[in-house]
DNA sequence: CGGACTCCTTGGAACGCTCCAAAACTCGCA
DNA sequence: TGCGAGTTTTGGAGCGTTCCAAGGAGTCCG
């Protein structure tokens, strides 16, 4: 490793020009002569010269980076979201930092404080645990996106989501249509997300005037949540003749169970899930679900904070994305 | 948002004392008396001041993020390991710069000269598709730890591999063990890991006297490569008894390639993969494994990135782990 | 009561860059 | 040959910190 990073300092003394002008000409200003442009392209690439961006964003409070938070590493929605966002965030020429709170409020309350601490110019966030006091005075300071997250507004504050109640809608009339009446729900817990698909499967159950038939069991959108879940159901009695997951990965959860009770899926019973991870398209699972534009949110969040940036008179402060119908290989008809 | 955030100049004017007393007490400085500090914590609680951390490294050039580079967002392997080298990074009060040139190495050189502009302090390559020559002068600039590949060393580079040799052996044995003998083998093109385990795949099946059994056919370390590879396989005729995969989300394509096939697994035909994601654990997939310990190797880079920025001075550039086979429900005695 | 310490506190320089106002060159043309 | 209008180039100030050498205020002791 060398001993000391050249500056602008040294490229100017040996290119034979001052600081400000290489200072230009590094940022491709029009007017650096050819020459002295030539001089000092040569001077930056025998030292090795690369441009410190701590001191630029110092100097011009420009060219910060974006901050990004993912609360959770595991469920690969979020890693999807990411992949959106970073695509923009890259094409923007923008750096991103990204932070994990771990499921810890705490934690990820002090990860965001560092992060505001390398004065990034915006925030988004993927999933996360904080208060929404917390969120409302972050934003005070910096742009927010929020994805996943209906009910946080307020100043500064936008968010990126699908539309749950109409993909539950979606979820609940594909099974229908399939002829099924006597359908469970794996909810989710106290999530926005969660909730909303639970209240909507209650509505349109009675609105079939099957309100009779409305089963909930307790999730928590994890696999091992919708496994026990499914258990729990299954050792009632019984079983429904599909069960609709309040999320993918509990949903594998649930197939696990009815394979362990001896049900095929789809012959003996229907499964079908929620967001549309990449994985339950694998052959070997083909969960039916209502699939979340993933990347898109990512993107179309990352699109919306640099509006915001740019400081663009926008509207509407939330994005709903409409989810789509996969049919695939673990819902069919009931069993007559 | 604000006009202007305060600085330490204004928590100075407002404590009523200089600049440098706030420094110091800002960073818990004991030379510091209990009253100034009582009346600087006072306003900057007031004031709402979060230290500059851009201007903090210009000054003391230390305090810097670490660079994390993760070519790859689709193999859920990377985000455990990620998730692992986080942990160490935040407990060491650092930050992490995130980057990612998705499979294009010319875009990640970019992304990767834009961290060095941020003033990296240290580099993790989590799987990276560079030359070697570009990571060899990257390291002249700044302490690198790569993960997973072996080959890849020289001064400033250390890495964190697992024994691929060890594992494939463990592999290989595993299924001689339940009886087979006809194993083929899917193969993940020319990384350094995927060459590897073919290699042993070759010399185990040699040392066991099956070496005219030996079938390799070409994947590429993806589910749908391993799912055409399985389909040419499959078709050819005569399927074996079992398949070693050289990494878990391969595996999973030959298992939707085994059932397009009517074939049972473990029943008519036995699956091994290798890394041990977490989604292979999911019942509905159990697949036997190879496990590398993910989340330790993350951490055990960050470790070794630390020792090196403190420049500690250690002797072996690669740390190797062990990994450790997982036998779930897709391995069984071959059908008599 | 003076000196030696210890404990706090301070202003100014420095980090590497951008911005700005002004200086130094060019040209073309009268 | 001189002048005005560009076109290039320049030095200095400033961004928000930390670091450093040095200053001030007590305290203790002979």
């Amino acid at each position: 490793m060398n001993e000391r990073r050249p500056t602008i300092h040294d490229v100017a003394a040996r290119a034979g020009v001052s600081k400000s002008l290489v200072s230009l000409a590094m940022r491709g200003s029009p007017k650096v002569s050819d020459a002295s442009r030539a001089a000092i392209e040569k001077a930056a690439a025998e030292l090795g010269y690369r441009p410190n961006a701590t001191a630029r964003s110092l100097a011009d409070s420009r060219s910060r980076p974006i901050g990004v938070n993912m609360a959770e590493l595991d469920n690969p929605i979020f890693p999807e979201m990411l992949g959106g966002a970073h695509t923009v965030i890259r094409s923007r020429n923008y750096n991103t930092m990204l932070v994990s709170g771990e499921r810890d409020p705490e934690l990820e309350t002090m990860e965001l404080a560092k992060l505001l601490e390398f004065q990034i110019e915006g925030l988004i966030l993927i999933s996360h645990r904080l208060p929404a006091e917390t969120v409302r005075s972050l934003a005070d300071e910096v742009p927010i996106v929020v994805l996943t997250l209906k009910d946080l507004t307020g100043p500064g504050i936008d968010s990126v989501v699908t539309d749950d109640e109409a993909g539950t809608r979606m979820a609940m009339q594909h099974l229908f249509h399939l002829g099924h009446r006597d359908i469970a729900h794996v909810s989710g817990g106290s999530l926005e997300p969660a909730v909303v698909r639970e209240r909507l499967y209650r509505s349109e159950m009675q609105a079939a005037g099957l309100g009779s038939m409305t089963r909930v069991i307790e999730g928590d959108l994890t696999n091992l949540g919708g496994l026990e879940a499914a258990r729990t159901l299954l050792r009632e009695g019984k079983p429904p003749t599909a069960i609709f997951a309040s999320n993918d990965i509990s949903a594998l959860g649930v197939m696990a169970a009815c394979q362990e009770f001896g049900l095929g899926i789809p012959a003996d019973i229907s499964i079908i899930g929620y967001d549309g991870i990449a994985l339950g398209a694998l052959r070997t699972l083909s969960l039916t679900t209502i699939a979340q534009p993933l990347g898109l949110m990512g993107q179309v969040a990352a699109q919306r904070l640099f509006d915001r940036m740019a400081g663009t008179q926008i509207d509407d402060r939330s994005i709903v994305l409409e989810p789509e119908l996969l049919t695939r290989g673990t819902t069919a008809p009931p069993r007559v």
